[in-house]
DNA sequence: CGCCCATTTGAAAAATTTCAAACGTAGTGG
DNA sequence: CCACTACGTTTGAAATTTTTCAAATGGGCG
């Protein structure tokens, strides 16, 4: 097992985005063991039904959590870029009820459960961090929701752009306007329930009101007020800092 | 504020139905102040947008999460029984993104954050029991984004009256493939994405096929297993103990 | 160059919504 | 006890959204 403190800081980063650790906790959260794992595009974290026996923290690339039907029918639940840490729910429930795979060549750092568990039970208040990481996610899951029952799929498209675009922001993966968006038209299709003959069409619908485009897997919005508004977008379920009321 | 112990009982019995409490902990627990709220239906126990002070166990009745968009339209996300407690994650997101309503008349108990907060840093393996709680919810949003992504009206009909049997049996208050069911065909709606006209459709359908009645707002499932077909239900997102793997 | 994969386009089919009206039932007040 | 009302459910027909199927186009890479 590799030490990888690289890793851990930005866990560090990440927690203190919306919380101050002290000395002793920033030490033993650089203590845990850390495991580097490389993947591949299309290659899997953890499959649906596995009792991991540790969680994984995104530090490069882009991953996604799915669930598998029959006939071919794939849902994402979500997606997570680096500093998320896509079964960190593991730690409580033992069996995964999804998968989580590699969209673009992916950086893990796998902490064993064991750690985690002997770290939360010193450190209440990073306990209590972890737990509001999980419970960010159920917020956006939430929001999904919402999404796919009673947004138009022009609104939902619009909806996820805002969302991944405000999210790489506040982690300092983009600005301007402009985000890494390496998600194929399957992705997005996959991710908000059509399909993607229909995600081309609302794209094109996208384009031709001037709202965004695309240029080398980079997503850029032109016009945000219009996107914002399309996608009737309330930032409060990122519980972004920046956004705190 | 009124003791309400019979309450806390109830929370107790719910975190010992996956875990076993020591008898500090049980003691610790009694020891939380909860005041009871009555909500008529309609009424909500919490608003979006809401900085709650408290976290709500409910009592008994149905309760419901929500958010409302443009026009009138509603999303349900989740329902809720006794024992659920449908904004917990407000300890540690603060500004609620949703509203909590009460679907029947309902009965809640108030705990206020602060002595939570106490009670999870005095005794780790509880607010791991706690934090385990809103990891469920987490669960079930995900196979509701999977039910509305990839099912078909009839499928998520059937998903979520597998669901709610499930849930309410697991906490003694169904048996039998028969279960309250309060919801009106609006609530069944706006928790599917569809409307109220497809709903009904829909209902009439399974009634044809045989596999559902309705009889003094309870459901009566007479073909559990084409039910579950049906759904392509897969119980393991419940994180039942009954269904441990 | 040729191949693979993703995207685009068109036309027909299917699922779902919309609008409008009728129906049923339970509760309220005269 | 009946009439009235409010609310929820059902039904029909037309409109809309989205899917399905099939074929064409485009871009990147060995």
């Amino acid at each position: 097992m590799s030490a990888a403190p690289e890793a851990l800081e930005a866990l560090i980063r990440k927690l203190q985005s919306t919380s101050i650790l002290t000395e002793e906790e920033r030490q033993a959260i650089r203590r845990l063991p850390a495991s580097i794992r490389l993947l591949v595009p299309g290659q899997d974290l953890v499959e649906d039904g596995e009792r991991p026996a540790h969680c994984g923290l995104l530090v490069e690339g882009w991953s996604y959590r799915y669930k598998l039907l029959d006939e071919g029918r794939r849902q994402i639940i979500s997606f997570h870029v680096a500093g998320d840490t896509p079964d960190l729910q593991s730690l409580h429930l033992g069996t995964l009820d999804h998968g989580v795979g590699a969209l673009t060549p992916c950086a893990f750092a796998l902490i064993p459960h064991e750690n985690l568990k002997r770290l939360t039970s010193a450190f209440p208040d990073v306990a209590a961090l972890l737990w509001r990481e999980t419970l960010v996610d159920a917020g956006i899951f939430r929001t999904w929701i919402t999404a796919m029952g009673r947004r138009s799929a022009y609104g939902r498209i619009a909806h996820l752009f805002c969302e991944l675009y405000l999210r790489q922001e506040a982690v300092g993966l983009a600005a301007d306007h402009r985000c890494p968006m390496p998600l194929r038209q399957t992705d997005l299709a996959d991710a908000t329930g059509l399909t993607t003959v229909h995600i081309s069409r609302v794209l094109k619908a996208l384009r031709d009101d001037n709202l965004i485009t695309f240029e080398r897997r980079q997503l850029l919005i032109h016009d945000w007020q219009r996107l914002y508004d399309a996608a009737e977008f309330d930032p409060t379920y990122l519980h972004l800092k920046s956004f705190e009321r």
